[in-house]
RNA sequence: GGACCUGUGGUGCAGCUCGGAGUGCACGCCGCCCUGUCAAGGCGGAGGUCGCGGGUUCAAAUCCCGUCAGGUCCGCCA
């Protein structure tokens, strides 16, 4: 029995139990899955740990109950002649003979922990200790091990270095809000917790350690949403001379690996598309390449039409297969979900076999009809959604129609990865009329664009570049600004001022003095990589100690009110309510 | 900040439209019976602030208003 499954108190997992082992008398642990009782004279016992359950047989009643820890010696024995369980791994055999040792009486539990019932959410956060007890939670955080260990292992493979960054940063307001850590030596003064370490790893550059990672604790004072906690894992990576194409590189073989690790598919080379290829074709920066219905653009076809709903800049169009049948109820739930993107409304077109079924048939010429019956091949039986706008807005509505009627659920279909690169440079103009960094003040303008920064700002790509799996953006990168010309003009184009500048990020700023390499560098988020890997739908599933929407912690209670005595330390005071 | 969904013994549901005694189902729990079960089985039993507060009504789980909690989404997430 020479194995790791070993320890003082048992010889093996229960997994491990199989025929080869009949006559051997062994010792094992865990919990009373179920117990089935045959009056006095005999009873059996499912004993289950981490790798599974095991039968065993006690002649005579059993002063047990489910959840009682226990330790059992027994012999291994070949279970009678029809009497083997086939849906159990360990059914050929079970322990006879057993000795019972209570370790640990359990109260009955809340909840039952096999996977019969779905248990409401907030109870399985309150018991989560009981709730990770249960094998779907085994399975997803043990999954998560091993995605983590096979991105570390990857990494260092690739000469990347893990250095640690602090928690305990200096406040740098811009971008997400931050978490405030009051400090008792300099009362009145604040850390921060990082919303990523980014900053910290420009700085390892400088210093010299040109592949660094971290798979890194970020924490975001933002609201909660089903692939969003106040904290999450990300890996973390910065390369000094490098390219977005190296890092691209370096990020594909890591993912691949874990990839590999999960599924035990090898996703291949990542599609590329650029980020106005994105829009124009799936009307999202995060497009999900699992399903068609692309959207068509029929801005030349209606350029002269006589339909008013149409007259816009942009008419866009998108083919839903078998959508002919939806009820009118159906699209006009589509319509408000449109409106409520921004869209001045949603046209529909049934594809029939006598023509176009749609409120506005009489109004379109047998051209457009022609062309409306034909957008992406459409057939009889299919339907199509017209939105006409700004090409930006109908893109972006139609993008969120397609999800709604076409997205398969996580757990379903291939796993599709796709790089989008040459994001804008600015998303556009704040109240005071400065310019918006898409990214971060330290993202490096496209190459080509850099003479347009005054001139024609919002035409400007940078060299940032996104990873997205299944219509969720896993993290995103950028090439970083390592010259000081280049980084005042975009300071400029931002409305900070050198004074500004200094204040917020001087150090960073002082550092690219003394000799900055060229770098670059991407994080993305392990919680979400590991859900898609899972099949679930939001990270809390592999979490171990997950927050709910609202912030809180359900087991803990966190947040909690302070003592009087951490306050006056602290020397803080609550304000009044209201 | 906003929209929508949910809240009924320990668990999962039904009951709510159309008001009439806390009504029902399954699991669990407790007791008794049972020597090959494996979601064991049989018999019996306990267990309820229908999330909370207010209103309408002769009467509210059910209708109305408010509120809390959980979820999904918008805003937010450089």
């Amino acid at each position: 029995m020479d194995n790791f499954e070993a320890t003082s108190l048992r010889d093996a997992l229960v997994g491990s139990v199989t025929e080869e082992w009949v006559g051997r008398r062994i010792t094992v642990c865990g919990w009373v899955a179920r117990r089935r009782e045959h009056g006095e004279h005999l009873a059996f016992l499912d004993l289950r740990d981490r790798s599974g359950l095991l039968q065993c047989v006690v002649e005579g009643s059993l002063d047990v109950r489910p959840e009682y820890v226990v330790r059992v010696t027994g012999t291994v024995t070949r279970r009678p002649e029809g009497t083997r369980n086939d849906r159990l791994a360990t059914g050929a055999v079970e322990l006879t003979e057993c000795d019972l040792e209570v370790l640990s009486a359990a109260e009955p539990v809340p909840f039952p922990l096999d996977e019969r019932v779905e248990v409401d959410e907030s109870t399985r956060l309150r018991y989560r200790y009981l709730d990770i007890r249960r094998e779907a939670m085994q399975r997803s955080l043990r999954l998560r091990a091993r995605v983590v260990a096979t991105l570390r292992s990857s990494m260092t493979a690739q000469e990347f270095v893990e250095v640690e960054t602090p928690l305990l940063w200096a406040p740098t307001p811009e971008g997400a809000r931050e978490f405030v850590v009051p400090s008792r030596l300099h009362s009145g003064e604040f850390y921060v917790l990082p919303q990523s370490p980014q900053i910290a790893k420009q700085l390892l550059m400088v210093g010299g350690f040109d592949r660094y990672f971290q798979v890194a604790r970020c924490l975001r004072d933002e609201d909660l949403r089903a692939d969003r906690q106040f904290e999450f894992t990300q890996l973390d990576l910065e390369a000094s001379f490098v390219t977005q194409e190296d890092i691209m590189a370096f990020v594909s073989r890591a993912v691949a690996a874990a990839a590999i690790e999960a599924t035990g598919e090898d996703p291949g080379e990542f599609a590329t598309m650029t980020w106005s290829e994105a829009l124009d074709r799936f009307g999202t920066d995060k497009p999900d390449l699992r399903f068609g219905m692309e959207l068509q653009n029929l801005s030349d076809a209606f350029a002269s039409t006589a339909v008013k709903a149409f007259q816009a800049p942009c008419v866009k169009a998108m083919r839903v297969p078998g959508g002919a049948q939806l009820s009118r109820a159906r699209l006009d739930a589509l319509t408000e979900q449109a409106r409520q993107l921004g869209a001045k409304g949603l046209a529909w077109f049934r594809v029939t076999a006598e023509g176009l079924d749609s409120p506005l048939a009489r109004f379109i010429t047998p051209e457009e009809s022609a062309v409306l019956a034909g957008v992406d091949g459409a057939e009889t039986g299919d339907l199509v959604l017209v939105v006409a706008d700004e090409f930006a807005l109908a893109s972006r509505v139609l993008g969120a129609l397609r999800l709604t009627l076409g997205a398969p659920p996580v757990s379903e279909g291939p796993y599709r990865y796709v790089w989008v690169t040459e994001f804008p440079m600015f998303e556009g103009v704040d109240d005071e009329g400065h310019l918006v960094a898409a990214h971060h003040p330290f993202t490096m303008p496209h190459p080509e664009d850099l003479d347009r920064i005054e001139t024609d700002p919002l035409s400007v790509r940078s060299a940032a570049y996104d990873l997205v799996l299944n219509g969720w953006e896993l993290g995103s990168g950028s090439v970083r600004i390592h010259r000081s010309d280049i980084q005042s003009r975009i300071f400029s184009a931002l409305g900070i001022s050198d004074e500004e500048a200094e204040s917020r990020f001087g150090f960073l700023l002082g550092a690219f003095k003394y000799g900055a390499p060229p770098h670059a560098g991407f994080a993305f988020g392990i919680d979400r990589l590991v859900a898609i890997f899972a099949g679930v739908d939001n990270i809390r599933e592999v979490i171990a100690f997950p927050k709910t929407q609202s912030g809180a912690d359900l087991m803990t209670g966190a947040p909690k009110s302070i003592t009087e005595r951490q306050l006056r330390e602290l020397r803080l005071r609550p304000a009044p309510k209201g």
